[in-house]
DNA sequence: ACATACCTTTGATATAGATCAAAACCAAAA
DNA sequence: TTTTGGTTTTGATCTATATCAAAGGTATGT
């Protein structure tokens, strides 16, 4: 059973996509289930097929890859955030991604199958259609902004404008899965650090 | 007014995503739009709201960045592919991309407000959803796996993987936008070639 | 409180790619 | 055919990041 308060906050977070009015809700939530899973463990393995969508109530997670046998870190995600390894999930084919919480880490989930029900269900077919174009024409935005910043900026560049838009995320997360994510070295970060005196944010 | 064989072309290229049956398509075809542009001429100027979503028939475009003061191409799009500076289409915010016709390019248009009629369009509305969705989620992928090559793999290797998938690309388009396409600067590509002999290919 | 594992910093050095400038090449236009 | 503008190559040099290795921190679990 998902508690009732974890539903509110689904619900509260897909607004920013689509509203369910109650009916429709009262058709969706059999589809939902509820899953916890402890910093360290793993939402998608490396070479699995990923099988739910999932939604973040709590907690964080990183999606890595592996190159000659060590991780590196391309994203992560964190509260009212979908998280998923998408082309695995919408081709149900392998994941080349492996998706680990780097938290404690309560999610909703929507299983593969159960969303090819809601999209032919009677009631909810067009909401959902629209829930998923809107969801993956949010996240064309992100990776949008986040390649310019690849074919234009330097890492160093990429870095001090992080520090701008996600300061956020550079006090919740080891450095050298940061480093990862602005692809470079955790070495070089903290180089970077150095010389651009940590952003003349905090010394 | 649009040729028949155009049309067909698109329907045709449509059909990867949705299909349309005869009586839909009859609902669908007055909000199209057919649009020429010559070689060098814009579809997208950079600095401008994107209005439309095109459909390449025939010819190519590329898509770029400014920075200070020049142009850096970070993508490409051909014969049976979309183009659209996604974010500000969807949003209707100045696009920070210019595109512009490596050739001369034919399209076919829908304009934005169109695509909001069709989106509430009694007939097309749940069709027209899931093309959205079903675009949307295929760029998705693609911008997969562009952001894991340049987390993951050097420039060099990034090249040689491109010479394996996508050796068309390198065929038809100047090499100086390859390389900004693959992070670096011309120069850098041309020794990139050099040392790795061509790619081994044509000497 | 200690031990262990992991992270971050620092130093020394190597290297891929950047930059600047010139030459060679090519293709379209006159 | 020559000119012109743009592209690619080459050479010389510079620099940011990578790599390797060690030392110093910090957190976690026992």
């Amino acid at each position: 059973m998902i508690s009732k308060t974890t539903l509110q906050v689904f619900r509260e977070g897909l607004t920013k996509f689509v509203t369910f009015s109650d009916a429709e809700w009262v058709e969706l939530t059999p589809y939902l289930r509820a899953s916890s899973i402890k910093k360290k463990d793993h939402f998608v393995v490396h070479g699995k097929v990923c099988k739910h969508i999932g939604f973040v109530i709590k907690g964080s997670l990183r999606f890595y890859h592996v190159k000659d046998g060590t991780e590196i870190t391309g994203y992560f995600c964190f509260e009212n955030e979908f998280v998923s390894s998408y082309k695995s999930y919408l081709k149900q084919e392998l994941s080349l991604t492996g998706i680990q919480a780097m938290e404690d880490t309560e999610l909703i989930l929507i299983a593969y199958e159960d969303m090819q029900q809601l999209l032919a269900h009677p009631k909810l077919a067009f909401k959902m259609e629209q829930f998923g174009r809107l969801i993956a024409e949010y996240y064309i935005c992100c990776y949008e902004d986040r390649m310019a910043a690849f074919i234009v900026q330097s890492p160093e560049e990429r870095y001090l404008s992080m520090i701008e838009n996600q300061a956020g995320i550079l006090l919740r997360i080891p450095q050298h899965y940061v480093a990862n994510f602005l692809g470079i070295t955790p070495v070089s970060l903290s180089r970077i650090r150095k010389r651009t005196l940590r952003g003349v944010v905090n010394n």
